[in-house]
DNA sequence: TTGTATGCGTTATCAC
DNA sequence: GTGATAACGCATACAA
């Protein structure tokens, strides 16, 4: 079936059927009603291949989502899927390692789905600074900020994470914290890692607190295991901890595990505090404090953003969602 | 860059061109050696469109997920997503809602995407017998049971479930349970759900413990949320259970934090036992009991089936997997 | 308002 | 082994 198929059957040529199927004017009512029914009659649809052959451009937009274990970017990509799909625009996912690069990744993509526009989950500051420039669609970045990069189609949706991480431990502190550990990505690698370090690097010396990365810090993969791991880690150094930072609450929810595994309680012997605001934070015992991200807003965001410089709008912005930092039950006052 | 240019800049044919970038025969090695580095070094790739418009179909591999707030399904995306990579195809997810019809869904992308063949991450029986018999490409159900539908092209994938969760619910009654109550989905949309309440039933009936429905069953959602709210429910009734077994690990968290909330232990006071054995389930306080389903072997074994019939072998399978019942912290013996 | 004709980038069928 | 050339299904400029 096709629209010459269409065009024989209802005795329209194929211009007018082609012009009645992509509701553009100059269409007489009657041959508008005629051919709709008659599309309608048997289930018609345009071949995506030849449209967009000849278009020379898809309709979708691509997301490129940097590492899967992170639950965040699952729910993300899930509240952007809904918010898409209330456009005319089609959303096409793409998973890669936490540690690949996105952004060749992404040029690669670019070449093979001629994508409208590009929604980056996680990204790494050296990889957009080397290849970016290759890619000429609009562009969000999400959860990193790209404030300083010298990129006019690249806008960027985040939350203040480095103040937010400041306050929250100010708070830890101000509970009468003062052994601290850290669990994070890598930093060499993990921009967002780096970025919420800065943010405990900042809380420490502000406030006087002792704080030796080499001792206090333990780097990990975003995920339950590697948090599990981490406070195991952490627990066989000098240093007796009442309170452990986690960079995400995958992170965080494997720690308080290895905790409990080692006859600690959570928060009774050790405060535990994560970062993400998963839902099934509110569901563990004990619910976990966390610094939450809305999920929501920045799916709205960064799906709102990409949609109006795809139509045209052409403009760089980059938005700072604010952080919600929600004090429960795994860590307390000491 | 198209193989126009290409053919212009080699100065063969395009033909010959697209002949060496589809590893076709009858091209001399010289011709070959040419074309390709020409094409390797400016970054060249054939249009999709073009491409696909002309062979009449796509290369994808459309899989088609049921409810997201389900996390064995986004397990299980990852895990068949990693296994496509390694083919020639591609894979495109498709989210719908949990009760939505994922057939018709399902008949409306053929038409569109025009995919070798589908994937079905959960499905309903109505649906199925009512509108499959418009879908022509191979197709496999994952986690649920086609043996006895009538259709050709449709191949399953799935564990033995109603056997495991006999087993599951004997086992909670050799440990001393008689008072057990059922969280799990709406029976009249959910034939996953109805298949685990069958074995339900069997285990109730076969060892004369006291199960009624009205009672002792409670539906709810498959996520955190529900499994809480469904549990709470549960608490408001006259009896008082010693176990409560969720069809979904998801109900089962839900449910240990409302009996937690209600000054409940677990198990001390209610023993909880999920399905599905997802990651978080080893890492919770106390670790989950559940039913675990073998994430990886259903990914592979579905992947291959597809694969299988997509190149031709036209043979409608349907595969049982062990599925793995284990008894962690949060059920005991009374 | 409608019809006609051209070309999008590829593959595949022929001749050579 | 290689080179023309005709489709594939559609959008669109232009003619009517």
């Amino acid at each position: 079936m096709t629209i010459k198929d269409l065009s024989a059957q209802t005795g329209y040529s194929v211009g007018t059927v082609s012009r009645v199927l992509n509701n553009q004017p100059n269409v007489s009512e009657k041959a508008r009603r005629t051919i709709q029914e008659a599309a309608a009659a048997c289930g018609f649809q345009l071949n995506t291949n030849a449209q967009q052959l000849k278009q020379q451009r898809s309709n979708n937009i691509l997301v490129i989502v940097k590492g899967s274990s992170n639950q965040l970017f699952g729910a993300l990509v899930e509240a952007i899927q809904s918010r898409v799909a209330a456009t005319p625009y089609h959303l096409v996912v793409d998973y890669m390692d936490e540690y690949y690069n996105e952004v060749l990744r992404a040029v690669q993509l670019c070449r093979e789905k001629k994508p409208l526009g590009l929604l980056f989950l996680g990204g790494n500051r050296k990889h957009f600074l080397a290849d970016f420039e290759r890619i000429d669609v609009p562009c969000v970045l999400v959860t990193s900020d790209a404030t300083d990069f010298p990129f006019r189609n690249l806008s960027s949706v985040c939350c203040d994470e480095d103040l937010a991480v400041k306050q929250t431990i100010e708070h830890l502190i101000d509970l009468g914290h003062r052994d601290i550990a850290i669990i994070g990505g890598y930093l060499e690698r993990s921009d967002t890692s780096g970025r919420r370090f800065e943010g405990c690097l900042a809380a420490f010396q502000e406030n006087d607190i002792p704080f030796v990365p080499e001792r206090d810090y333990v780097s990990a993969r975003f995920s339950y295991a590697e948090g599990y791991r981490a406070a195991k880690e952490l627990l066989t150094r000098q240093r007796k901890y009442t309170a452990i930072f986690c960079m995400a609450d995958v992170m965080a929810m494997g720690a308080i595990r290895a905790l409990t595994d080692s006859g600690l309680r959570v928060p009774d012997d050790v405060s535990v505090v994560g970062f993400d605001g998963l839902p099934i934070g509110e569901f563990i015992v004990p619910r976990l404090a966390t610094v939450s991200q809305s999920v929501e807003t920045l799916a709205q965001r960064s799906v709102e953003l990409l949609r109006d410089n795809i139509e045209g709008k052409n403009v760089c912005v980059h938005e700072i969602i604010p952080a919600q930092i929600q004090w429960k039950e795994s860590a307390r006052a000491i």
